[in-house]
DNA sequence: CCACGGATGTGGACACCGGCAACATGGACA
DNA sequence: TGTCCATGTTGCCGGTGTCCACATCCGTGG
C-alpha cells in the first residue's frame, strides 16, 4: 500500500564512480525523483511526467511503479524536496546574519527570511509551486519545515522585545501569507511582468507593511 | 488565429425555451464555457477536459476547436468567467455597505473586500485558483477587475483621509498579497485543515494587521 | 555450491486525452 | 434555386497513466 523504501532515501548518491549500469539500478527511486525534480524545476507540477522521467533516467517505463504508487505519489515526493530546499535556503540566509538578540537584527532576520522566500519562487518557479500544488497531509513538526523557521524568527522577536507576546499569535501566518501571496502574484498573477526593479521595491514596501502591521 | 466570437460572447442563454436541438448549436461557444466551469468548479484547472466538456455539452469531440483555439483558450475563458465572479462579488459585497466617506466605514469597505475575496476562494476553490492558474495578457483597464475593486477601496480611503498619501503607492500589493496568501494557504498550504471558526479568527487578524501595516 | 523466492525491471495492452485532417451538413445569401 | 462557408462529425495519431503477465537479478537457506 505504501512505497515507503525502507528509509534508504539517501537522494543525490548517482553516478557512483564505477559507472558500472549494474541494472538492477541500486537507486532507482532516487534517481527518478532527481529527474521528476527537474521536471518540476523547468515547467511545474504538469511536467512530472512518470513515462518520460523514467525514460531519461534509462529505465523502462513501469519500473517507477516498484518505487511509487503512483504519478500523485511520486510528486509529493517531488513536493517535499521543493519543501526541504525552501527551507534550506531560508536557514542558510538566516545563517548569513549576526545572531545576536538585540532589536534591531530580529526584526532583520524576519525580512531576511520573507526576502529569501519571495527569490526562491522567483529563481524555482516550477519547484515553488509544485512544492504547495501537491495536498499532502503535512509532517508538522514544530519549529521544522519553512513555516518552522518563520514561527522560530517570530518567537526570537518576542523575546528580543521587538514584538509584544500578546501580538505574538497569529502573526505567522499574516507574514506567511504576505510573502506567498506576493510570490504567487509575481508568478502568474498581475505582478507576472513587473520589471525586477520594481518589484523588488514593491517587496521591501511589503515586508516593512507587514512588520508595522505586526 | 484568434477565435473571438465576434462580440457574441453572452454566457448563460442556454436551454432555449422552444427546446428545439437545433444542431449547429446556436450557442455552443457559451455552452462549452459554461460546462468548462462547471469542471473547473468541481476539480479546478486539470479538471477542465476538452472532450469530456463536448460530450457533457451533448457535442462531439473536436466540435470545440471551432470555437477554440486550444485547451489554453477554454481555459483562459474559464479564468476570466472565475475572475469575474471574484469581482462580481466583491463589488456585491461592497453594496451592501453604507458609502458614505466618514473615515471608519471607508476602512470597513477595505475589510469587507479582503473578507470577499477569501470567502470566495473557500466557496469556489476549483474555480478561483483556475482563474489564477492560467497565464493571460491581462487586460488591464484601470479600476476594472478585482484588483480594481482593491484599488478603488484604497484611493477612497486616501480622500477620506484615513490613509495617508504618501502612504497610497504599494498598498494595494500588499493587501493583495495578503489575502491571496492567505487564500492560497487555506486551500493548499499548511492551513488547509484549520478548522473554520479558527480560520475566520486568523482572518479577522490578518485584515487587522495588514490595515495596521498601511 | 546451488536452487529458490521475492524484489526489481520489461513489454504489452487498455482507456483516455489533445490535436490534426478529411468529410458532412445545413443555413444564409446571391 | 444553387452555391459557399461556418459549423459539427468521424477517423486517426502520438502521448500518458495504469494494470497485467513475464523476465531477471540477488540474497538466503539448504
Amino acid at each position: 500500500m505504501d512505497t515507503t523504501a525502507g528509509e534508504v532515501d539517501t537522494v543525490n548518491m548517482l553516478e557512483d564512480p564505477g559507472g558500472a549500469r549494474r541494472y538492477h539500478h541500486g537507486n532507482l527511486r532516487a534517481a527518478l525523483i532527481d529527474t521528476a525534480v527537474d521536471q518540476a524545476r523547468s515547467g511545474g507540477a504538469d511536467a512530472v511526467v512518470l513515462r518520460d522521467a523514467a525514460r531519461r533516467t534509462g529505465v523502462s517505463h513501469n519500473a517507477a511503479y516498484r518505487h511509487f504508487a503512483d504519478r500523485d505519489d511520486l510528486l509529493a515526493e517531488v513536493s517535499r524536496q521543493g519543501m526541504a530546499e525552501l527551507e534550506r535556503r531560508m536557514r542558510d540566509r538566516l545563517a548569513d546574519l549576526p545572531d545576536d538578540d538585540t532589536g534591531e537584527p530580529a526584526s532583520a532576520r524576519l525580512r531576511a527570511v520573507g526576502r529569501e522566500y519571495v527569490h526562491f519562487a522567483l529563481a524555482e518557479p516550477g519547484l515553488f509551486s509544485t512544492a504547495f500544488a501537491c495536498a499532502r497531509p503535512e509532517d508538522g513538526a514544530p519549529g521544522q519545515g519553512a513555516y518552522g523557521v518563520l514561527s522560530t524568527v517570530l518567537d526570537d522577536m518576542v523575546t528580543a522585545g521587538v514584538l509584544p507576546a500578546e501580538r505574538r499569535p497569529g502573526a505567522d501566518v499574516t507574514c506567511w501569507a504576505g510573502v506567498h501571496g506576493f510570490a504567487v502574484l509575481c508568478l502568474q498573477g498581475p505582478l507576472r511582468d513587473l520589471p525586477e526593479d520594481d518589484r523588488e521595491a514593491q517587496l521591501e514596501g511589503l515586508l516593512e507593511r507587514l512588520a508595522r502591521g505586526l
